[in-house]
DNA sequence: ACTAACGTTTACGTAAACGTCAACTTTTGA
DNA sequence: TCAAAAGTTGACGTTTACGTAAACGTTAGT
C-alpha cells in the first residue's frame, strides 16, 4: 500500500477529505496526482500524522507548517544548517515550556484529587 | 493590592481589557463591581493565569472553564466527590497524552538536530 | 449501457476568540 | 471647573480551520 486515495487516507487518519484538501491548499501536504485524483504516498501520510500531533499540542497550522518543514529542509550550506539548528532550538524551548505548564497543571490536579479522596474517606468513616 | 482595575489586570496579565470582558461574559471570571466598574481580586487574577496556561496548552475556552471549575467545585456528597475525581482523572490522562506528544516531538527534533550538527562538522572539516 | 460511488473545483457558511469602532458615563488631576 | 483619562455596553468586523452544498467528471460493478 504505497499509494492510497483520499478516502483511504481519510479513514486511516480520521481527517475528512475536506480537511486533507484544505491542508494541501495551505501547503502542508503535496500528494501526487493521477490525472485529477490525489494519490497519497508514505511521506504524505507521515506528514498528516505530524499535523495532527501538532494540532493536539495547540499549534496553529502556520506553526505546524514551520515545524514539519524543519524535518525536510534541504540544508546544504553551513549558514542554512546554523539557521535550521537555531529554529529547532527555539521550538525545543517552546515545547519544554508547554511541558512545564503540563507538569504544573498535573501537580495541581493531583493536589485537588488528594483533598477529594480525603473527604471521601472521612465521609465513609462517618457513615459507619 | 487586594483589588485592581481592568487596566491594571490587563497590564499585569498581558490580556487586553476586551479579552477580560469577553472571558467574563463566557463565565470564566467573576470580578466584583463598584457601581459599573469591574474590580478584580486575587481569585480572579489567579483564574486569569489558569486561563492563559490552558490556552498555551491548546485547550478551548470551554475546556478551560471545565478545568478551572475543577479547582473550586463545592463537592460535599460522596457522589459529587467521586464524579469530580473521575473528571480529574480524565484530564490527567489528557495531559499525559499531550506530554507524550511533546516527548516524541522533542526526540524527533533532537534527531534532526544531530544530523545537522554532523553535517556542520563535516563542512568545517572540508574547509580546512 | 447505466447508475452508484468516488473524486474534483468553486463558493458560501460557521464557530471560536477576540479586535475595533461608536456612543456614552464616570473619575480624576490641573 | 473642566477636559483628559478610564470605564461601560452594544454592535459589527476579522482570522483560523474547516463544514456544507452545488455542479460536474470518472470509474467500477451489474
Amino acid at each position: 500500500m504505497i499509494l492510497c486515495s483520499i478516502a483511504d487516507l481519510s479513514r486511516a487518519s480520521g481527517a475528512t477529505p475536506r480537511t486533507l484538501r484544505f491542508w494541501e491548499s495551505e501547503g502542508l501536504i503535496q500528494p501526487k496526482r493521477e490525472g485529477q485524483r490525489r494519490l497519497y504516498d508514505q511521506r504524505a501520510r507521515t506528514r498528516v500524522k505530524l499535523i495532527q500531533r501538532g494540532q493536539r499540542l495547540g499549534f496553529s497550522l502556520a506553526e505546524i507548517r514551520e515545524i514539519v518543514d524543519l524535518y525536510d529542509a534541504p540544508a546544504e550550506e553551513a549558514a542554512q544548517l546554523s539557521l535550521l539548528l537555531a529554529r529547532i532550538a527555539a521550538r525545543r524551548r517552546q515545547l519544554e515550556a508547554k511541558r512545564a505548564d503540563i507538569e504544573e497543571t498535573l501537580a495541581e490536579l493531583e493536589s485537588v484529587a488528594a483533598v477529594c479522596k480525603e473527604r471521601l474517606v472521612n465521609l465513609e468513616g462517618d457513615a459507619q
